[in-house]
RNA sequence: GCUCCCUUCGUCUAGUGGUCCAGGACACUGCCCUCUCAAGGCGGGAACACGAGUUCGAACCUCGUAGGGAGCACCA
């Protein structure tokens, strides 16, 4: 038998962290064990739902580039599905109609409460066996074994048992007859032949009663893996406060899209010592056996140094694309000055993000007005400023070719020339350059700069010189 | 209130009865390198929630306590 996992989100907002990583991790089971990986919109609550939340999530994983082989389905477009199961389990016996309304049925939970045990409901009409009738508070319901224990594998928590005392007849079909959750899922899943039941484990307490309608449908029982979740950095459940929560907000804030997924794929699961992951080792390594059982907090500092780590090693060249929509982003036109793969090259051991990146990379797409004050005072309004610019502009000048390479043995050669050291050099040229004190190397930092801008600059700078 | 789940450095984690006075990574920190800032190299501090028990021996097994979390809907 073939495996096959699914993400099922409901599209109440934005794919958001903690829902990537059970995407990814449903996406690495499904690819690990030659399988298949099924997206399904759960979208039965019509109040919350929204189309601009389906799109968010699509783009999020397209962004993510966790690909699905089959949908994505909606559960709105299979309500005539929902409909047939249940009128079978109705036929069959497993199921009957209740009629209290929702304040009644408040009521009893109150109560229940109030007398400190579960609020369940009491199956008033469950043996009635009254005539069907037409009213407004009518719900199919469940009947849930009155006696004996439901018992499940879980692939993450171990096996866990459930007295059926514990449960009630929960509603298959609302008054408005539209399915229940719990009875949507089931259904979808066993059409779907889903055989691996990957989600958070704040689903771990539906479980047993869906494993029970599973037995009443006669339906094969998947296997579970229950996640255990994502906090934010103080230990608190995950929110709009934390900041950046949806995935998309990552690629905003400058994050590769693989960074991402070692981050998340790390939360909660682990190879040894190994820190980083490609996306084929990710595949042949991971195994939802192997997945932790306690919630993990979400580091930044940790994901910007992933972040980091990639932009060092993959190819300029593949994250170029990614550096201009940042550039683009922060309003820079890419036209106006060096080739973006250089600038990745001479800022990735400076930069943690590419939005980080971008903002540094600002000076060589942007006339040069603005200088730091105390850069000026430092290194511009001194004896040698003078003499080294002007020994700089004469060798710069000078060179044949304008690489790396030339312009550092032009400026080593320039240091000679007056009896200076790197130091004496590097430095009044970098605030002649940038118009500060902290740029990359200084040979990087003027090839950026095109000979005619690097020369405009330092003529520029000797005005300001002492 | 009830049921279920969880608990190793600040954080992510390795660890499945002896090789652990607990290893790696991020963060922090000292030194080195150095044209600035980084990056990098070499070091450092830092944890088995607590208490019983099982055992020759426990981070690993059992029970309890404490703390945290989830669920208990005609929401998913």
């Amino acid at each position: 038998m073939t495996v096959r996992t699914r993400f099922a989100p409901s599209p109440t907002g934005y794919l958001h962290i903690g829902g990537a990583r059970t995407a990814l991790y449903c996406w690495l089971e499904a690819r690990h064990r030659g399988g298949e990986f099924i997206l399904r919109i759960e979208d039965t609550d019509r109040e919350r739902s929204t189309p601009e939340a389906v799109k968010a999530i699509l783009d999020g994983m397209a962004w993510l580039g966790l690909g699905y082989d089959e949908g994505p389905f909606y559960q709105t477009l299979r309500m005539d599905r929902y409909r047939e199961v249940a009128a079978d389990l109705l036929k069959s016996g497993k199921a009957y109609y209740a009629y209290e309304s929702k304040e009644e049925i408040e009521a009893m939970r109150s109560a229940a409460m109030a007398a400190g045990t579960k609020p369940r409901y009491n199956g008033f009409y469950r043996d009635r066996n009254e005539p069907l009738r037409e009213d407004p508070n009518r719900v199919l319901r469940f009947k849930n074994p009155l006696t004996g224990s439901v018992v499940f594998e879980d692939k993450v928590k171990g096996r866990i048992e459930w007295s059926n005392t514990e449960l009630d007849d929960l509603v298959l079909i609302r008054s408005d007859g539209f399915p229940t959750y719990n009875f949507a899922v089931v259904v979808d899943d066993i059409d779907m032949k889903i055989t691996e039941v990957i989600r958070g484990d704040d689903h771990v307490n539906n479980t047993p009663r869906q494993v029970n309608i599973y037995h009443a449908l006669g339906a094969p029982v998947p296997t579970f893996a229950h996640l255990p979740m994502i906090l934010g950095a103080d230990g608190q459940k995950l929110s709009k406060r934390h900041g950046a929560v949806g995935v998309m907000q990552y690629r905003d804030d400058g994050f590769l899209p693989h960074a991402l997924l070692n981050y998340l794929v790390r939360l909660g699961w682990s190879h040894g010592d190994q820190e980083i992951f490609s996306r084929e080792q990710m595949i042949e390594l991971f195994d939802a056996a192997d997945v932790n059982q306690s919630a993990a907090r979400f580091d930044l500092e940790k994901l910007s140094w992933l972040n980091q780590q990639y932009l060092k090693s993959d190819d300029p060249q593949e994250i170029a694309p990614h550096f201009e929509w940042q550039l683009h982003a922060a309003g820079i036109d890419p036209r106006n000055g060096p080739d973006p793969v250089d600038v990745i090259v001479a800022l990735r051991d400076r930069a943690k993000t590419l939005k980080e990146m971008a903002e540094k990379a600002r000076v060589w797409y942007t006339p040069l007005d603005v200088y730091d004050e105390q850069a000026v005072a430092k290194h511009l309004k001194t004896p040698t400023a003078r003499v080294a610019l002007e020994a700089v502009h004469a060798h710069l000048a000078a060179l044949p070719d304008w690489t790396v390479e030339a312009i550092h043995a032009a400026i080593e050669a320039a240091a000679v020339s007056i009896g200076e050291g790197m130091g004496k050099i590097a430095q009044p040229l970098r605030v002649a350059l940038t118009g500060t004190q902290v740029s990359p190397s200084i040979d990087h930092t003027a090839f950026l700069a095109g000979r005619d801008e690097a020369m405009r600059r330092i003529e520029a700078a000797l005005k300001k010189v002492a």
